[in-house]
DNA sequence: TTCATATAAATGAGCGATGGTTCATATATA
DNA sequence: TATATATGAACCATCGCTCATTTATATGAA
């Protein structure tokens, strides 16, 4: 909610209806998002854009200034949707033994369901100017700092032994990292695991189980 | 030297002299890898490669057939100096104790050096026709596959545990990612440690010494 | 050695196509 | 009647690539 103001703020419009930017954008992300995943950013055309959410280019325009919008929109809702996976899976946990190991799970099972679109970001942030680049990196350490919060709390609750803060930090982005790996080396890993498989032996992995 | 014939095999040339091939194919490639690295593959021109390359944009075409061509080359040298950087690591290093660490850390240092043209990779592949992409990944397949030997070896001498082959191949691409996650979080990473920070901890992470 | 000829390499103006963006106009809504 | 929204033809700049031409190098007959 909050969110979206802050984001037709940040994105101008010839529009007035603020309901209507944000049915209309979301169109336009719906159909972008595909297309910047299948394609690439470069090789889409604003046209086939404006074709795949039904609206024509002139109406495009009207909704944001720029290509690089649309890029900066896609990009913010795809890390909004990881966000909100690894968000409700934790409010989900009920704590106790195992908990650290089913948030990690649903964590990389919302990189495998996101697969195509975390790999998008990966290659297209730096298509973005420089001022929304940053966002999305911030976007991107929100959800590092998420599992840092988690580590902390385990660490409290003595179901994790105590480390210090540097080697905290360090195991928040390789789980992050961890995860999408998944995406980006499916090509290859999944002939070799299946998800599960691969769940399970990161998990070990990650909480030195060997 | 094998590698080199196989390329000028794989990207046809207008030109004769093999050895006229290669030195103005490195040149090419030279001056390609930075300007993609700084503005990316599609915003980088055909006139600018030329440019930096010190001939014209006729020449550039006997050399090779299109921009991809570049792209393809510059991918492959990239990875063709990763390779060359472990592999040197691993026959300098003597066995004992710590020789896995000192792989490891020389393997960091190398995705140090390279970290701008790592994350080229990341963001450019899929820019490649599919032919070439499939090339890419092999390469970069061989890279873990090394550290999979690795792991093998120590195994064998009883420096390691036994693991089984999954979990073999799954830190071997522990390793590769972990690596490369300096380069494209070194933006957050580089603020909270160094380089030799980074790797004490990653190294310490990846052994399981906690 | 000299010069004519053939072959190889280098050049960059220009072609052709593309694609982001605008704006005059049309349509819908209040 | 006024204001808001929608439309798509057209503008314009860009850029990958070609090709007619020039320049350099190699060959070999006189």
């Amino acid at each position: 909610m909050k969110k979206k103001l802050q984001i037709t703020k940040e994105i101008p419009t010839q529009i007035k209806n603020l309901d209507l930017v944000e049915k209309r954008r979301s169109q336009i992300v719906d159909a972008a998002v595909k297309l910047f995943a299948k394609n690439g950013f470069h090789k889409t055309t604003t046209r086939q854009i404006a074709e795949a959410a039904k609206c024509s280019i002139g109406s495009l325009y009207e909704y944001v200034e720029s290509k690089e919008d649309v890029l900066y929109l896609v990009c913010d809702s795809i890390h909004a949707e990881v966000e909100k996976g690894v968000s409700d899976a934790i409010s989900r946990s009920k704590g106790g033994k195992n908990a650290l190991s089913e948030i990690i799970r649903e964590y990389i099972l919302v990189c495998h369901k996101m697969s195509d679109f975390i790999l998008l970001i990966y290659r297209e942030t730096k298509s973005l100017p420089v001022k929304w680049q940053k966002k999305v990196l911030e976007n991107e350490l929100r959800i590092t700092s998420i599992f840092i919060e988690v580590l902390k709390k385990f660490i409290e609750s003595g179901e994790l032994p105590k480390l210090d803060k540097s080697t905290i930090i360090l195991i928040a982005h390789n789980i992050s990292v961890l995860g999408h790996m998944w995406t980006f080396r499916r090509w290859f890993l999944s002939h070799n695991y299946t998800i599960e498989e691969y769940i399970n032996l990161q998990t070990n992995f990650i909480l030195g189980i060997t």
